[in-house]
DNA sequence: ACGCTATTTCCATATTTTTCGAAATTGAGT
DNA sequence: ACTCAATTTCGAAAAATATGGAAATAGCGT
């Protein structure tokens, strides 16, 4: 993981409403969501919805796929599994990093 | 943690000029580093590193105590495992989550 | 082809961020 | 008090981001 991409994914998820437009996406798990679907839990604007959502598929945080007229999203595990191993690298690279949580992710 | 307060993190480090001095703080570990050693690391003006500094204090991931005329800063460690446990959690809440990495985080 | 729905693109604006020189401040040490 | 070094604050300009209305596009079903 490299440091630009690594930063382009936490400032995705560093706005509010993509970070909670993430969370949705993670939790309808595997089904994914359509857009439609998720501009209902978040009311906002569709355009606004695009945006956020463009910003999050472009550093690969989400996917889409196509089903008729809707575009399911869904929630990239691999990648913020390599986004948090990245994190967690950097954090224990010093290894006095406290909690043995990040420990167990190596 | 508050989907606000994680947002602000995930924001401060999705820079990638504040991600390389967090990078280096960690690296610094336990002992710290005075702001102008760090300055010296990233070569960027004093006033643009300060405000990247205050960025990063000011969100909890980083911290500075004074020593004489130097200050010393200093990674975050239990701050940015909460973040990453924030996200891992997130992350899992669907149990679908690929890798057994973050499962470890439980 | 037409109509309908879903989603994106275009465009424009308000806000925030980034950047950094210059000046101010802080805290020894003398 | 004075000076030097370290760091922050001030002020200001350029760039990027966030937001959303309106128009365009895509893809069925009929």
């Amino acid at each position: 993981m490299k440091l630009e991409k690594a930063a382009a994914q936490l400032e995705a998820l560093g706005n509010p409403t993509r970070l909670q437009l993430y969370r949705i996406l993670v939790r309808a798990g595997d089904d994914g969501l359509a857009v439609g679907s998720v501009q209902g839990k978040l009311d906002i604007p569709s355009s606004t919805l695009s945006h956020h959502l463009k910003r999050l598929v472009d550093t690969g945080l989400v996917t889409q796929e196509r089903q008729a007229t809707t575009l399911i999203c869904r929630a990239n595990y691999p990648g913020m599994n390599a986004l948090i191993g990245y994190l967690a690298d950097e954090c224990c690279a010093d290894a006095t990093c406290a909690p043995a949580a990040s420990k167990a992710l190596v």
